[in-house]
RNA sequence: GGGGAGAUACCAGAGCGGUCAAAUGGGGCAGACUGUAAAUCUGUUGGCGCAGCCUUCGGAGGUUCGAAUCCUUCUCUCCCCA
């Protein structure tokens, strides 16, 4: 399998440096993709990337991954309009540690001779004293070099400006490749095209300080056919942790993919060969109600992230919530199921004696369950029509009593069509 | 250092003594339509015991029967000149 040429027909590549592909077909290559270890999980955010690596393992060329221990302290100033705040290096480390459990599942850390790799910069800048940076790494870049890339150059249009600190990563971003080229015969960075600008710092620091060649290989960034923000769900980022974003949260984002994104984030985020998402492509167009498409790209995505039994418990439970489910379902399912279906549910817990004559639906909603906010915008939803009891509509006036309760125990309360919360009342 | 402009709800941005819980747009949320899509249309978007009341227009004081609107002062932001 040719790498390059697999990226391509995946619209994976954004630019490269001239002789990338030459390279590539000449010899093993390893190559190299750095995460930010601003949390102790990666996001869908970081997908694109993780892809990459897997494309380069898979065409035989060996994966770094490295983790900016160091870099993570200073703050990329690319795509950031705001100075960064710094981390401290326990926070750091519990951080790497958790992003490296989850690209264990994407690449082979283990196996063969291009069994990926996971670095730490902070491992080989930590003991580098300020002066010898600056002559070994400061000397070789101008200035004007520097300025001259679009992140520095936009900050330093923007009223706020930019720190001497935030300046420099580029620097030490460039030293990084030039420290893996030297030692692990790094000769590829990749990444996304915010990145381009850091990587060339990095080959240019290689030509000039070890005269070597090096090169780059970055992506577009990831978009939605909106507009909007690509990875964000109403309740903020997608993690890949099931602790973050239960698996069921996150086969349901994937399946939510709008049709004009869905034909896109397939061929990007998942391994299926071009013949098997042509197909899928077409079967969408001749039956797009069956949503052909967010349905590999969900079950794929979500088996390899999280696992086939996660898998299935997220499609039974989307089933059940979105199917032809009523309240005669909901009803027959035992206890057991009842949980399992709603694992990734949000769920509180409530007194049984509140209950036991009646309750206004109002203050069940807002004081017992705090499902709203406020009881402006519960009425205000109730008289809407948003808000459901165990898949049946409620309005204004509607009471809780002891009898709704499904095995005894539990409600099941909807806000909008898509919003699910599990009481236990005890 | 000198001069000027400004700070309004999630954001942008009107209002410039009462009719302002505050125009308009965006965003958010919900409903209808659908395919748990897109587009579209509709409603809604400070709190509460909701035909009424309470807390909001950078902070603190003041004038007034009455202030987001006027005055004083503080803080912060932006622009121009040096």
């Amino acid at each position: 399998m040719d790498f390059i040429e697999e990226l391509r027909w995946r619209g994976m590549i954004h630019d490269m440096t001239p002789g990338t592909e030459e390279q590539l077909s000449k010899e093993i290559t390893a190559g190299y993709i750095g995460y930010d270890p601003t949390s102790d999980s990666l996001h869908i955010g970081n997908l694109a990337s993780i892809m990459m690596l897997v494309h380069l393992q898979r065409a035989g060329h060996k994966p770094f991954a490295l983790v900016g221990g160091a870099t993570g302290m200073i703050g990329d100033p690319s795509g950031k309009s705001e100075e960064r705040n710094l981390l401290d290096e326990t926070t750091l480390r519990h951080n790497q540690e958790g992003i490296k459990k989850q690209l264990e599942k994407f690449l082979d850390f283990s196996h063969g001779h291009n069994a990926a790799e996971m670095v730490n910069n902070f491992d080989w800048i930590k003991e580098f004293s300020f002066l010898q940076f600056l002559r070994d790494v400061g000397k070789h870049i101008t200035v004007n070099y520097m300025m001259a890339k679009d992140s520095v150059k936009k900050r330093m249009e923007s009223g706020s400006g930019i720190s001497f600190t935030e300046f420099s990563y580029q620097l030490v971003q460039g030293y990084d490749f030039c420290w893996l080229f030297e030692h692990k015969g790094v000769k590829l960075q990749m990444g996304g095209s915010d990145q381009w600008g850091n990587i060339v710092t990095g080959t240019e620091l290689i030509r000039r300080k070890l005269g070597g060649e090096a090169y780059a290989l970055t992506c577009p960034l990831i978009t939605k056919a909106d507009g909007g923000k690509f990875g964000k769900s109403e309740s903020g980022n997608v993690w890949l942790d099931p602790v973050k974003t239960s698996p069921y949260s996150f086969y349901q984002f994937w399946l939510n993919t709008t049709d004009a994104d869905a034909a896109e984030y397939i061929k990007k985020f998942t391994l299926l060969s071009k013949a098997e998402i042509d197909l899928l492509i077409r079967q969408h167009q001749e039956a797009p109600h069956l949503r052909m498409l967010q349905k590999a790209l969900a079950r794929d995505i979500t088996i390899r992230v999280h696992s086939e039994e996660d898998y299935q418990a997220a499609v039974e439970a989307s089933e059940i919530l979105f199917g032809k489910g009523t309240t005669e379902t909901l009803k027959k399912l035992t206890e057991d199921t009842l949980l399992a279906v709603f694992e990734g549910v949000p769920k509180s817990e409530m007194a049984k004696s509140e209950i036991t004559k009646s309750l206004d639906i109002v203050e069940f909603l807002t004081d017992f369950t705090h499902i709203f906010p406020s009881k402006g915008e519960a009425r205000r939803m109730l008289k809407e029509g948003g808000v459901q009891i165990n898949k049946e509509k409620a309005g204004e006036g509607f009471s809780i009593t002891a009898n709704l309760l499904l095995n005894g125990k539990y409600l099941l309360v909807q806000k909008g069509k898509k919003n699910y919360f599990l009481v236990k009342v005890v």
